[in-house]
DNA sequence: TCTGGGGTCCTCATCCAA
DNA sequence: TCTGTTGGATGAGGACCC
């Protein structure tokens, strides 16, 4: 087929400003204004912005506070990850209308291999643009579309499309359009590799592609410079893989003020393996390994992690493994920002080796815990949970939310 | 002007067994 | 029996992505 995307069948669709964009689709009072995602705590975050709000200068990462400073007038909502997941879903479902072979990459984004779908469809311009279309009528949000013979060329012309526009190029275009471009807008090139490479005076992706591996493998290490040179010349073999496995899950929490008190670092630990081990028994995942996080007051940031003898699923396990990598760590009431708690290593529960000596007290526990999920399932997240993350007067404790100032009051004086 | 939360991948060090 | 090598597993940390 000759047509204006010959020899490109690789699509990357990136929805424009997702979050913030959904959000004004609910409220569209909002249209046009400068609107903010994130949290509005002390320390918050932003994580989705309109275009409106990045004219000031806002950006996804940037705390909240100061994007306030830069954009007063900017509306701040918190933030419905539930909302946000449904319109990804139906999203997702649409792109495997038209091939088998979609690889999300996050909620809001996603390869296509549309090499199938051209004799239906058209070639793969054509496909980008009835997605798009597609996407702005039965959403009423717009996204990006990037056509290329690679995905790591789709991604960047995606990118250089934004808002909702399309940017297709071809192979024999690849290198006028690669090495113009910054090193730092290459996949995987981040502040600090960015660094170096400016240090070593490469700026575009052409002065990388000029330089010789050698000398990019000697700065960067083996992997990642042999990486980057290849892509430099915009040889990127991967392929578009749909339905790869997750590795890990884990949950996290940055407590309102930092914290001091043991016993609050353990109800949090306990709050984040329960959350953690839902998560694994709703996915049909064992962890074979465990690992916390600590960040303390000055951000330095620590991780412990334990193999199990035996891969699990149970609240009660990941919290007993997690507690015990933290008093290992013999803090004498350091003063803690964050803490997570991780299931590495995952296996699919029917695969796993059973235990020969599976206590009655594990067995009991872990079939609580499956109540507790059919509960959570019949009457909402929270309805059953372990006394510890109770308050005394049997409502629910604090789950999420930088509020660990408000912890410790709930712990030590209890309400009513 | 302070830096969220959920992930993946890579590198390096160490231990242990062959 | 001792020593050196190698490679896998594990643990920790860092960079990066959205």
């Amino acid at each position: 087929m000759v047509g204006r995307a010959q020899g490109c069948t690789v699509l990357h669709v990136d929805m424009d400003a997702f979050f913030a964009s959904v959000e004004v689709r609910r409220r569209p009072e909002l249209a046009g204004t400068p609107v903010i995602v994130g949290g509005a705590g002390n320390r918050g975050v932003v994580t989705s912005a309109t275009y409106e709000a990045r004219r000031y200068g806002v950006h996804a990462a940037m705390p909240t506070a100061r994007a306030l400073r830069l954009c007063p007038t900017a509306t701040v909502v918190p933030g419905d990850l539930a909302l946000y997941g449904e319109v990804s879903r139906s999203v997702m479902a649409l792109f495997r209308s038209i091939t088998p072979l979609v690889e999300p990459l996050s909620l809001d984004e996603a390869f296509l291999d549309v090499q199938g779908a051209g004799r239906r469809l058209g070639d793969a311009a054509e496909i980008g643009e009835y997605l798009r279309a597609r996407v702005f009528d039965e959403q009423g949000i717009t996204c990006s579309v990037g056509v290329a013979s690679s995905k790591f060329v789709a991604k960047l012309a995606s990118t250089s499309a934004k808002p909702d526009g399309m940017r297709i190029v071809r192979p024999a275009e690849v290198m006028d359009f690669l090495h113009p471009l910054p090193v730092g807008a290459l996949w995987g090139v981040g502040p600090k590799t960015e660094e170096q490479l400016l240090r070593l005076g490469l700026r575009t992706v052409g002065d990388l592609a000029h330089v010789p591996a050698r000398t990019l493998q000697r700065a960067l290490g083996p992997a990642a410079g042999g990486h980057l040179h290849e892509l430099a010349w915009g040889r990127d073999p991967r392929r578009v893989v749909p339905n790869e496995p997750e590795k890990s899950a884990g949950h996290e929490e940055t407590f309102g003020t930092d914290v001091d008190d043991p016993v609050v670092i353990h109800r949090e630990l306990l709050l984040l393996a329960e959350r953690t081990a839902g998560r694994l028994r709703s996915g049909g995942w064992l962890a074979r390994t465990v690992s916390i996080k600590v960040r303390f007051a000055d951000f330095a940031t620590i991780t412990r992690s334990r193999t199990l003898d035996v891969p699990t699923d149970v609240g009660q396990e990941l919290y007993d493994t997690a507690r015990s990598l933290f008093d290992a760590l013999g803090l004498e009431r350091a003063r803690i920002r964050l803490v997570g708690v991780r299931a590495e290593r995952l296996v699919e529960a029917g695969s796993a080796p059973q235990q020969l000596e599976l206590g009655a007290r594990e067995h009991g526990r872990r079939d609580a815990e499956l109540a507790a999920d059919r509960a959570a399932r019949r009457f909402g997240a929270g309805a059953v949970r372990p006394a510890t993350l109770l308050h005394r007067d049997g409502r629910p404790g604090r789950s999420g939310g930088a509020s660990g100032a408000r912890v410790r009051p709930a712990v030590r004086h209890p309400e009513g």
